[in-house]
RNA sequence: GCCGGGGUAGCUCAGCGGUAGAGCGCCGGGCUGUUAACCCGGUGGUCGGGGGUUCGAAUCCCCUCCCCGGCGCCA
């Protein structure tokens, strides 16, 4: 049985646990093993007075990290992690590690030399936790409102944004690159389906040094046929909140554990999150004393000034189009702004969905590529959605690891995911 | 790509021109209740790599590689 389950036992129950050593003190008369497994942990007392003397040999072997089987009576204590502890009637070591290079205090460069260890922590082992059922919230979420949920192509043959750059692959002695949006394929696929999403990798070549980009990354896309913007920032915000709702249910103890305040995620549970404007944001930062012109991108810093007015994620709509891409709908009210949105995490988590309304006609599509100096060949397919049947629509993508971050309450990307691809780091 | 910080024992770091150090870990011993246990003893090094200055370099200079924090870009 699990440990959380063992530890839960009325007083005198027989149980049996098996796991992994995570501490281990050995006292002489007694010796304390901590044993490790998904669920939890649960303390071990063999006693060399009671216990068999092959169970007392087996626990003087076992080291950090030894695969082991414990068994015996339950007993309440307060002296022991948890209220409660196994007092061993039998222990056997499946596997005796060899010295274990993790004690604690070491530093990050080294940590991640040995992530394949590293994974086991606890507080790792909670980030996982979490991360699981984030994403099956957001699955449920988008199952019962009736999406449908397409497998698009990580190899692909040219950029959905000119600007970012591309891993590139070889295609057999063409140039192919490794997808950074499922977009353009799942706009082609609303013509069948209608409201589709995926969850692929993404990726981006950008020697990007902060602490909230991935090379290799989780994208969840949708795109709605039909759907305008306000639409689909509404499914942005439902997603969003039942991401949150979902974590906030079933992984409490996994959020206690990362010492992460709930009480800032409980208003982020219901989808009612502001809005604002492009044009107001750049009025709020100059209030505040930021440097900043209509036109102007909003960075990091303004972002983080702007988390500062909310409690919840919040909306950014309606940003100038020469700061965002081609394929964004020009307002037909505002010619110089893009029927665009992102979706800003509070606490100064920033960014983790960005959206828009997709240019549907093709001529202002084709002028759109055209302006942006990119060759529209390389936009044929897509410029053909426009040529039968076009009609409006809207979708966004979602970073599943920036969630996370922020859920979890991270200090960095690179926790949200086991094996996280960054700097210059591909192993292990 | 740009700005800043750093590579010394298995790990975290001190030393910054004159014999290579500490804590933790690990190994051995002790302890009947430990919570990152504690006490005693032992173990431990191409001072990131290459070149130079010097009687002498971990220490000063040059080149190079790697890591960390931040910016830009984005999710």
């Amino acid at each position: 049985m699990k440990t959380r389950e063992a530890l839960r036992m009325p007083e005198g129950s027989e149980a049996r646990v098996r796991g992994w050593v995570y501490r281990k003190r050995d006292l002489g008369g007694k010796i304390f093993v901590v044993v490790r497994d998904s669920e939890g942990i649960i303390q071990v007392v063999v006693d060399r007075s009671t216990a068999p003397r092959e169970a007392v040999q087996a626990a003087e072997e076992a080291t950090i990290e030894s695969a082991v089987e414990a068994w015996g009576r339950v007993a309440p204590d307060p002296r022991a992690p948890g209220g409660a502890e196994l007092r061993a009637e039998g222990f056997v070591l499946h596997s005796r590690a060899e010295d274990f290079p993790i004690k604690g205090g070491e530093g990050v460069d080294y940590l991640l030399d040995v992530r394949h260890l590293w994974i086991r922590s606890r507080r790792l082992t909670a980030v996982w936790r979490i991360r699981h059922t984030v994403l099956k919230a957001m699955r449920e979420y988008l199952e019962s409102n009736g999406w449908w949920e397409v497998s698009p192509p990580i190899l692909t043959q040219s950029a959905v944004e000119g600007g970012a750059t591309l891993f590139e692959v070889n295609f057999f002695g063409k140039k192919a690159y490794l997808s950074q949006s499922a977009q353009f394929y799942l706009e082609a696929l609303i013509y069948s389906l209608e409201r589709v999403w995926s969850l692929t990798t993404s990726f981006r070549a950008e020697r990007s040094r902060t602490r909230r980009h991935l090379y290799e990354y989780w994208h969840l896309e949708t795109e709605e046929a039909w759907a305008r913007m306000r639409d689909s920032m509404r499914v942005a915000a439902e997603l969003t909140a039942a991401a949150v709702r979902g974590v906030l249910e079933e992984r409490l103890e996994e959020l206690s554990l990362l010492k992460r305040d709930t009480e800032r995620l409980e208003a982020a549970a219901r989808p009612d999150y502001p809005s604002i404007t492009y044009d107001e944001a750049i009025e709020l930062l100059k209030r505040r004393g930021v440097s900043i012109e209509w036109g102007d991108d909003l960075g990091a810093d303004e972002e983080r000034v702007l988390t500062e007015y909310f409690d919840t994620p919040f909306f950014v709509t309606h940003f100038p189009k020469h700061i965002k891409s081609f394929y964004m709908k020009i307002d037909p009210g505002r010619p110089e702004v893009v029927l665009g949105f992102d979706l800003l995490a509070p606490e100064g988590y920033g960014e983790i969905i960005g959206g828009s309304e997709r240019e549907d006609r093709y001529e202002v599509l084709l002028a759109r590529i055209r302006e942006e100096g990119l060759d529209p060949r390389d936009y044929e397919w897509y410029l053909d959605l426009r040529r039968y049947g076009s009609v409006p629509h809207s979708g966004f993508g979602l970073g599943v690891d920036r969630l996370v971050m922020w859920v979890a309450g991270l200090d960095h990307i690179r926790d949200s995911i086991p094996f996280p691809r960054f700097r210059d780091r591909i192993y292990p």
